[in-house]
DNA sequence: AGGTGCGGGGAAG
DNA sequence: CTTCCCCGCACCT
């Protein structure tokens, strides 16, 4: 379905309204799904369901229960970037637990030719300079999964791989076979395993410290790196933030900077590296890391999909590639050829996208925009000028369907990602005699279960377009979770499980009913159905304290969303 | 023990 | 005031 099913993927996951997305056009589920991805699992896709992900994706709070936002944990490597027998580099998957991952953190490199190599994290930064998110978002019968940014790390190891089992399993620095053996091979070399856990003792005692006295302040870089440094490596070099950075980006750029990545990451290779002073450079593609910007149309899709815009969209050409909304709402669509990516990538400065270079862990765009209200922004990208959006846009405002732009399937259809970067990492083991490890290349399906009784869905809309939504006014919520349409997907225990979106969906449909109908008789009868509640038009509102929920100011969705909106 | 998600609360801008 | 992230908790595997 690549690039195929038109308007499938004219979404977004911050849309007021999600299209509905018929049960033979549910995407495969992907694993790895790297770049700007949009997906459409069905609700009962165990893995969907339980949000997996082959990266290291790590829970970020950003107080919408109905958007499960996720951000990369990267990978880590050898802090000696030593290689394996094999040809290929460490590359574990952190933990996604704190504590857990705190642990590994200084641990041994588990390569038994390695000399004092430990393990550190090569923290993500595959977004702008922040580390890649994911999104889920359940509604209706579907989950949509939408990913932001381009990993610029290889794909981590599974859990339970061998060089995994030996770093992690059970092995102490000072004691353990697996320990004995590592160190054994080495011990010529290395005077007494007690001094090298020594120093990792150190290392990680200072790494708490650190963290524990900078915190925020290096939050997002664990290890200790400046925005400045982050900046090398992300920026193009030429603006000064990764605001002013225009450098665009093209499917195209994915398989490049993957493979760049893929042999820069060999060689030299931050954080280490003393190499870190080579900024990385727009017009350098053999600069790894010019082709990490990815940018503003992250946060500010193009898109307003709305049913409407969805279908009405007019079909520009899909000719650019990942720019600045600024530049994609000014430049005429010229190229057609993705590999003219690394000419196009040079614009400067019409974008202005400030994204303030505080150190954040997670993607700094608003967690939950109401693009309606934002159309503006497409051109003024989160200038500082502009006043920018409000959060607590209210449906009284219309979702203006007039300028999606068609480019979305080009952009944001990056089914190719995958294979991309899958072709990357086959290259690098090629290129280095690939010795088994067949279970760290794509051969593997999935190394999670999947389990039947999954019941841990938070982000359900009972809302969408979808039709026969005789439960949508009272639905998702609680036991019935939704018409009937997900029958597998209850709402376990979690208390919260119940989508006070979808009845904001519901609203909007209401609302833009006047152009929902182009959506199709689906959306129509959605919004028909919700119109005859007539609900009084919610807030979205994101500053209620920390409880950043839709707010109705009455309830046609009593108890439990009262109760949570009581908050 | 680790994965996952929720949500409080502090901190920064 | 808004936004972000750390952290602890609860629940699950």
């Amino acid at each position: 379905n690549n690039g195929s099913s038109k308007g499938k993927r004219d979404w977004d996951i911050n849309d007021a309204i999600v299209p509905q997305v018929a049960d033979l056009e549910f995407d495969e589920f992907s694993e790895w799904s790297d770049g700007h991805v949009r997906l459409v699992y069905s609700v009962h896709n165990e893995e969907a369901k339980k949000h997996i992900s082959g990266w290291a994706m790590r829970n970020t709070n950003n107080h919408n229960v109905n958007i499960l936002k996720k951000s990369c944990l990267g990978v880590l490597v050898c802090s000696q970037h030593c290689t394996l027998p094999n040809g290929t580099k460490i590359n574990l998957r952190p933990a996604i637990c704190d504590k857990a991952r705190r642990k590994q953190e200084g641990k041994a490199c588990p390569n038994k030719s390695c000399r004092g190599g430990r393990l550190e994290i090569k923290p993500c930064r595959g977004h702008c300079g922040y580390p890649v998110t994911h999104f889920w978002r359940h509604s209706g019968n579907a989950i949509f999964f939408q990913a932001k940014g381009v990993h610029d790390h290889l794909r981590p190891d599974p859990k339970n791989s061998s060089v995994s089992k030996r770093a992690f399993g059970r092995v102490s620095l000072t004691a353990g076979k697996a320990n004995a053996n590592l160190t054994g091979s080495r011990s010529n070399s290395v005077p007494k395993k007690s001094v090298i856990a020594g120093l990792v003792k150190q290392v990680k005692q200072q790494q708490n410290l650190m963290s524990k006295v900078l915190k925020r302040s290096t939050a997002s870089q664990p290890l200790g790196h400046s925005a400045l440094e982050i900046y090398q490596f992300n920026a193009c070099g030429k603006c000064t933030t990764y605001s002013h950075c225009t450098c665009s980006y093209l499917e195209e750029s994915t398989r490049a900077h993957q493979l760049s990545q893929s042999s820069n990451y060999m060689s030299s290779s931050w954080p280490l590296a003393a190499n870190v002073s080579e900024p990385a450079n727009c017009e350098s593609s053999a600069n790894v890391f010019t082709v990490n910007h990815q940018h503003i149309t992250y946060n500010y899709p193009i898109y307003h999909a709305t049913p409407t815009a969805a279908t009405a969209a007019p079909s520009k050409s899909p000719s650019l590639p990942y720019t600045c909304i600024s530049e994609l709402a000014y430049q005429p669509a010229n190229q057609s050829n993705p590999s003219s990516y690394a000419s196009n990538a040079i614009s400067n400065g019409s974008c202005q996208l400030a994204y303030e270079s505080s150190p954040q862990l997670a993607t700094p765009e608003p967690e939950f925009i109401n693009y309606s209200q934002i159309k503006h922004l497409e051109l003024g990208c989160k200038s500082e000028t502009t006043p920018t959006i409000k959060y607590n846009a209210t449906v009284e405002t219309q979702p203006v369907a007039s300028y999606a732009e068609d480019n979305y399937d080009y952009y944001y259809q990056r089914e190719s990602n995958k294979s991309d970067y899958e072709l990357q990492h086959q290259q690098q083991q090629q290129h280095q005699q690939q010795q088994h490890y067949g279970n760290i290349s794509g051969g593997h399906a999935h190394y999670y279960e999947s389990a039947n009784s999954y019941s841990g869905v938070s982000y359900f809309d009972t809302g969408t377009t979808a039709p026969g939504s005789g439960s949508v006014n009272s639905g998702a919520i609680g036991s019935g979770s939704g018409s009937g349409l997900n029958p597998s997907l209850e709402h376990g225990s979690y208390g919260s499980y119940y989508d006070h979106y979808a009845n904001y969906e519901q609203q909007m449909a209401v609302a833009a009913n006047g152009f929902a109908v182009a959506g199709g008789t689906a959306a129509a009868a959605a919004a028909s159905a919700v119109t005859a509640v007539a609900p009084p038009a919610p807030t979205l509102t994101y500053h209620h304290h920390h409880h950043h929920h839709l707010h109705h100011s009455t309830q046609h969705a009593p108890p439990q969303a009262a109760a949570h909106a009581a908050h």
